[in-house]
DNA sequence: AAGTGGTCTAGACCACCAT
DNA sequence: TGGTGGTCTAGACCACTTA
C-alpha cells in the first residue's frame, strides 16, 4: 500500500490518532466546520486521513474531553456552540450557597478603546501598548447585583467591535466571539484571591466598603491555548459561591 | 458460547466496559489490588472477566481518567497513591503569584473528639449527633503561615486515630488515610468564597484582624462519591492565588 | 430504510521495562 | 528474552435519529 496523508504527514513522529487529532483541529481553526454543523461522519473522515475507524474515533474522542465537539448518537459529531448551557456548566462557577445555579444578566458599564498594560500585553501575547478594549459589566443574579466583570480584549482581533454591537448581542459574550469574530474560546484558566472593595466596586453592588470580595482572574483560550480575552470579575460571595467540581464531569462520565 | 460472568452479571443493562468497569472498582474497594501495587495484567484481566482486551482497556482508560490507576508501559497498570505529587496536582491548589509551587508544612494546632453538627452529618452521610473528630492545621509555605485547616472526620471510619499517630505521619494527609484506614480520596469537591480574618485566625496568619482571606470548603470523596472528610481552608492571599486550571489535564493531553 | 455514532471483538505489531 | 501496556486495523452488530 502506498503511504496515506496521514502516515506521511507524521513522518514516523508519535501516534497516528495525534496526528489526526491535530489535522482535524487545523481545519477547525481554518472553520472548514463551522460551529454548530456536522462534520463528516466518521467513515468518511477515517477514509480522508486513511486510517481505520478506531484510530479516527480515538482522535474524536480527545477532541471531544475537550468539549471542542460534541458527539450525537444517530445524528453526528458537531462543533461546539457557545450557549446559555455550556456557559453554565463550564466557564460561570458561580452558584446560591443553597447549590441552585442561575443564568446571570448582564448590564455593559464601559466600552472603552485604550493601550494594554505591560502585564496584559504579555498575557495576552500582544505587543507592548498594543490596542486594548476594556468593557466593564454588572452581572445581577435574580435581580441582585454580584459581579462586577472587567474584560480586556486585543482590539486587533475584534477590530469592528462597538459597544452598542456588544450590548445588542441577543446571547453569551463568548457566542458572540464565536460567531461574530471567529474565536472559538475552548477553555479558560483562572487564578482567585481575597480582596477589599473599593469605594467604587462597593457602590455597584450595593455592599459596605472594605465588604471581602471574590476575584477571579480569568484567561480564556482557544485551539492551542492561545490566549483571546482576560477578565477579573469581582463576586459578593455573601449568597453565592465560586464552585469547583474536579474530576467526574471533567473527564469520564 | 455459554454466557460469561460479566455478560451475565451486566442482565442485558448497559454497555459491557462499565459493567467491568463497576467490577474493578468493586475490588479496589474490597482491597483486593491495594494501594502502589499492579494489577493483574490487561490479558489477564480481560480472560478474567470474559471480554476482549479492548473492552478490558476502554473500562481502565475511565479509572485512569479519574486518576484511580495508572498505567506504566512495559511496567504494569497500578492503583494511584496519595504522595506529593498528587497532592500538588490534583488536591492542593494555592500557589505563589509567580506561579510557583511550594509543598507546605504542617503543623497540628487542635486535635479533639466532638459531635457533628446537623450540616457536618448531613455532608458526611453519619447520623444525627454522630462522633467526629476535629482537627485544626497551620499550614506554611516558605516558612510564613499562610493557610488555616479545619477538618472534621467520621470517628467511626478513624476509630484509633490519635493526635500522635496523626501528627507523627511521614507523609501526606490522605497518605495516611489510605494506608492506615484504607480510605481512598479519588476526588474533591470545593466552593469558595471571600471572608475578613477573625482575631483568632488573624493572630496564626500574622495578618490584621478583618484583613480578606479567602476560604475553601472542601468535601473529600471515596470510591462511587462517598464522602469521607470535610475541610475548610482559610487562605491568606496576599502572596498566594488559588489556581484552578480546567480542561487540559483534566481529561486528555 | 438508510445513515449515524456506540459497542465489542480478535488479532497484529510496536515501545518499553525488567531480568 | 518475555511480559507489559500502546497503537492500529477491519469488521460485525447494536441503538438511535431522520426522513
Amino acid at each position: 500500500m502506498p503511504p496515506t496523508i496521514a502516515q506521511s504527514a507524521a513522518q514516523g513522529h508519535g501516534p497516528l490518532y495525534k496526528e489526526v487529532k491535530r489535522l482535524l483541529t487545523q481545519s477547525l481553526i481554518e472553520r472548514e466546520w463551522a460551529p454548530g454543523v456536522a462534520l463528516p461522519s466518521e467513515t468518511r473522515l477515517a477514509k480522508r486521513y486513511g486510517v481505520s475507524i478506531g484510530t479516527l474515533r480515538k482522535a474524536i474522542d480527545e477532541l471531544v474531553a475537550e468539549r471542542i465537539v460534541q458527539r450525537h448518537q444517530g445524528r453526528g459529531t458537531f462543533v461546539a456552540t457557545h450557549n446559555a448551557n455550556r456557559l453554565l456548566f463550564h466557564f460561570f462557577h458561580i452558584v446560591g450557597r443553597d447549590g441552585h445555579q442561575a443564568f446571570p444578566t448582564t448590564q455593559t458599564l464601559h466600552f472603552r478603546c485604550a493601550k494594554a498594560t505591560e502585564d496584559e500585553a504579555q498575557r495576552l501575547g500582544l505587543a507592548a501598548h498594543a490596542k486594548v478594549l476594556r468593557i466593564r459589566n454588572l452581572l445581577s443574579l435574580e435581580g441582585q447585583p454580584v459581579i462586577v466583570d472587567d474584560i480586556v480584549l486585543p482590539q486587533a482581533r475584534f477590530s469592528d467591535l462597538t459597544a452598542q454591537r456588544f450590548k445588542q448581542r441577543d446571547n453569551t459574550i463568548y457566542h458572540l466571539y464565536q460567531t461574530a469574530y471567529g474565536i472559538n474560546v475552548v477553555r479558560s484558566s483562572e487564578r482567585l484571591s481575597a480582596v477589599l472593595a473599593t469605594a467604587d466596586i462597593a457602590a455597584l453592588l450595593k455592599i459596605q466598603q472594605h465588604a471581602p470580595l471574590l476575584a477571579i482572574n480569568r484567561t480564556a483560550l482557544t485551539y492551542r491555548d492561545a490566549p483571546v480575552e482576560l477578565r477579573r470579575s469581582l463576586v459578593n460571595t455573601t449568597a453565592h459561591e465560586y464552585h469547583s467540581n474536579r474530576g467526574k464531569e471533567q473527564s469520564a462520565g
